[in-house]
DNA sequence: GATGAATGAGAGTTCATTCAT
DNA sequence: TATGAATGAACTCTCATTCAT
């Protein structure tokens, strides 16, 4: 085995270490998840995973924060589609809306969402990490591009924070349902229709004239 | 002891033992619950617990059931406040609004959002519950009261079922961030402005003329 | 099972159990000795063990404590013989002498000795149940009766605690070595040899006249 | 780095780690000692530790003889005092005796004794390093030195190896109880009252004329 | 019906030891 | 040679569940 390898090897059971062990919480959840099985999933010894991070609670940590960063990326990425110029605006919306709806219901977000919710009263920091780390600087993000709608009359609002916030609860209210608190998927076609239905709702509202 | 005490007492027990499971199930997860600090926390012993409910999952589906029952009457009565007669529409919105604000961030709600969220994947029952016990109750309340209001000419709208899940949306969307997953309380200020702001919102797209 | 048997039958366990914990912490060393194998030896399962002492560590005080509550008492009863009236001292002195070091050589005391030094670190208050329960209440008890035979002019001392230790020393203190450490047993008459010499000293150096 | 240097540095870190075992063996005892610490303590690489000696057992024996060595130097040096003419025989017992107990009461030599009480059983070749090697040599030595003196007129006694033992147990006798088991140091003027008083004894039992 | 006692199964965690570099 | 990484085996302790009273 070459240096590189020997030097990735280490990197890669790492990483298997940390999928393994987000898929086995968010299906198990924290309290029910055994070392053993995310060891066993991830190809290796139980003690490896305790020679890479303290102790499960740790490992939690570590894996919540890694789909966090993930997360973030993908969410940041949609709402920067609001710059693109020259577009309809209600096509514009409708866009960026399905795409963050995309973001939310995929199994990975969903699991992220349960496990939250399960552990957030034990482990308080949880929380903090994602809604900090990805939920605040996403709305934070949209906050801005409806700012800059605003102020270019596109969109007739004097709270873009506001704004931003009823346009993911118009988007998102309904998901909890629809995705039976996340423990199933949601097909494309409905999705398609909650986000015309809120993005009608939301020009209603908010649209120019 | 008569007959008739003893009834009683053993079903004084069984609510005991109910409520404890609540309890001890929000607070700490199932997993991480102990049937032991269940039967202290009621005053039982532990195989008195297991007399009354088949086992530990049993005793979480009767637990889960008598606090949906509780919610369901609590939303209900909310709901069945808008046929009262000859108020101002946006009021009448706003004290509805925001007593089904109030039902969800009871502390008991939040707890049983986060019980569900746990366990949805393990315990699928738990959800058909709660979304078909209480959740669409209340939604079809709601939509057949906003139905009565289309055609009082009240609200304008073509979809009542649309409307008031986009109502509820409003108002709960940015609860899961402001309550922190459920795990802190919101103050009644902060309530009275999420539920303005809706309703605000909801009667730019939805009001009369 | 009567109510009696039941009764004695849970003592039974905890009696078992806290001679078998004695057995294998004596024969393995604490940290070396396996809960498991405690439990195996007194016949019960492992968290019945748990279920009587709260921990491995609680269980080694106790299952200690019990042990020297048992040398005290058979020290006690071999020192108060130095009571009994009209029999030659040099052979008073020799079956007292004698029956004290069967009592240090048994097998539970030289294993209760070794295990003490054991884990005197890690466990000081071991060291206090025996030392000021058992081995100073035993030297006082000798002290006592030394002094009573200086007053009868059958011995010529001046301070009777120090006799009484240079009589346990000269009796004890080459049985470490004879004892491989409290790890073997020794003969009767290599005992017997051990305890006319300590004697004939002791006398020499303490006899009347 | 030179071939000598290279050299003199494993061999220093062969006794670094013998010191850091004998440490931390006598700190924790044998099975609570983790190879880990050790290596650390020695500031080498697990295991470096293992490149130099076959296992813990091995480790343990070793580190025990080196131990051993240093006290058979000290003790026979104290001993040979004896020889030194024209001295007062009193002043002189008490020097080497009070010198002996020094050694005793070393806090490495009640390490030693302490790891050896604990490892006894299970590691015998043990005992045989610390009392074949030095236990009974130095006995030799001073009973061959108490020989001398009584051939010389200057003590009584017509064994011996019986009055050399005798005058270590009056010694030593009460060091355990003082030592706390050899877990604390004792004071030098405790150490000198338990001197004066085993000579006074031992002269009284052995003195001439 | 209610309970104290007992237990089998399994959890998280540690550690002596080996291997590839 | 020295080491960082990996691991299998073992450990203490917990808990849902059952049974005799």
């Amino acid at each position: 085995m070459s240096a590189v390898t020997a030097g990735r090897g280490r990197i890669d059971k790492r990483l298997a270490i940390l999928d393994a062990a987000f898929a086995v919480f968010a299906r198990e959840g924290y309290a029910q998840a055994s070392v053993d099985v995310i060891a066993a999933e991830a190809g290796v010894a139980k003690a490896t995973v305790y020679s890479h991070f303290q102790d499960k609670e740790n490992l939690l940590l570590r894996a919540v924060e890694a789909q966090a960063e993930r997360a973030l990326a993908r969410n940041l990425a949609v709402v920067d589609r609001l710059a693109e110029p020259g577009r309809e605006l209600a096509a514009l919306l409708e866009e960026v809306g399905y795409r963050l709806l995309e973001c939310y219901v995929e199994a990975r977000s969903l699991a992220l969402w349960r496990l939250l919710a399960s552990e957030v009263v034990q482990f308080p920091t949880l929380f903090e990490i994602v809604q900090v780390g990805v939920a605040d600087r996403v709305a934070d993000a949209l906050a801005d591009r409806f700012a800059r709608l605003a102020v270019a009359g596109r969109l007739d609002l004097d709270d873009p924070v506001l704004a931003a916030e009823q346009f993911v609860s118009l988007l998102i209210g309904s998901m909890a349902g629809r995705t039976r608190l996340g423990s199933r998927e949601v097909g494309a076609e409905e999705l398609r229709a909650v986000t015309q239905a809120a993005v009608r709702t939301f020009l209603k509202a908010f649209g120019p004239g």
